[in-house]
DNA sequence: AAAAATGATTCGAT
DNA sequence: ATCGAATCATTTTT
């Protein structure tokens, strides 16, 4: 759904440009014109007139039945895409008006002509049809607009990015968690995701989202995150020194969260090396010269991730020009 | 106020 | 479909 109205808001602007400039030489209006109206119609403005308590839920229903239901979000949403379509229905209204009056002047006009002239039925169907195609016009551009009023409502309402919330305290620890146990191979599978999602309260594509920032910006300066690694990497060092400690009935020293982990935490070849970052945590605490886990790494089997630049921690990551023109708005 | 951090989106490649 | 990368828009930190 989202995609679809992208293209056709791309297409939209394109033709805009280029056919309000100039004289509408449109070849295929059909198509266009009849996107146009389907876009419409699903966004619920060209539909079924809301009388009354209609329940049209064609928007929002879309992502497979989110459990946040934020209405109050949503209402102001609402609230303006009524306004557009009552604005819409009313120009349209008035559009169609126009078109039959002048129709009618016309007929009125050709009808008087007829007594000084023949005039084939021809002729008057010719004019009726230039007069339809003008208007119809009109009505496109009309849609075009609303098109993009609609549009940029949604961008401006819908737009996850611009509700962003941070993670709680919680997901964060639990997603920094996998992250650092599971340094040499950071791809969750579909389960771990929702397990991880679970225990977060977030949703899997949030972990999914989660996932791909860590990485590429763990990867991008690990010298940042060496701190964070070190401190994770000693979190889960302590669940898994008593899990190699093997039957003590000891009690958990921390309880922190619950490491019932259903992940394959049992032998993989990260835990050894938690225990030695355990080591140079303990030593510096705060990460003075702490080499980067490349260990691991190459241990692993170093597929993501090739070249972790082991020198310098300090990156001062040389700015390339960022121009950003921002037009619209 | 500027900079960094952070979550979400988009795009191309695979 | 999924990942990496670049980017956006907001929040948090300085």
């Amino acid at each position: 759904m989202k995609p679809a109205l992208f293209s056709v808001l791309c297409e939209i602007k394109e033709k805009t440009v280029l056919s309000i400039r100039g004289i509408q030489e449109e070849d295929p209006p059909d198509a266009q014109l009849m996107r146009l109206d389907n876009m419409l119609l699903a966004e619920g403005v060209s539909g079924p007139e809301k009388r009354g308590r209609g329940g049209s839920v064609a928007v929002a229903a879309a992502s497979g039945g989110c459990p946040n239901d934020n209405s109050i979000e949503h209402s102001d949403y609402r609230a303006k895409l009524s306004q557009i379509r009552q604005i819409y229905h009313s120009e349209l209204e008035k559009y169609e008006q126009a078109c039959s009056e002048f129709t009618t002047h016309v007929m009125n006009l050709l009808r008087e002509q007829s007594r000084t002239r023949p005039i084939s039925p021809k002729e008057i169907e010719r004019m009726v049809n230039i007069i339809h195609g003008k208007f119809s016009t009109i009505q496109m551009q009309l849609k075009q607009s609303t098109c993009e009023a609609v549009m940029i409502l949604r961008s401006r309402f819908l737009d996850a990015r611009r509700k962003r919330r941070n993670f709680s305290k919680q997901a964060t620890e639990v997603l920094n968690e996998y992250f650092y146990s599971h340094l040499s191979n950071p791809y969750p599978s579909e389960e771990a995701k929702e397990e991880l999602a679970k225990k977060g309260g977030i949703t899997v594509s949030q972990v999914s989202n989660w996932f791909g920032n860590k990485r590429i910006r763990y990867k991008k300066n690990m010298g940042k995150f060496q701190e964070e690694a070190n401190i994770y990497a000693a979190k889960t060092a302590v669940d898994a020194t008593n899990a190699a400690q093997g039957n003590q009935a000891n009690s958990p020293p921390t309880p922190n969260s619950a490491s019932s982990g259903s992940f394959k935490m049992t032998n993989s070849g990260d835990s050894f090396l938690n225990l030695q970052s355990l080591g140079s945590y303990q030593s510096s605490p705060v990460g003075a010269n702490v080499q980067p886990q490349l260990d691991s790494l190459h241990h692993a089997n170093g597929s993501w991730q090739d070249a972790p630049t082991p020198s310098s921690i300090t990156s001062p990551a040389g700015d390339p020009g960022s121009v950003n023109s921002d037009a619209s708005n």
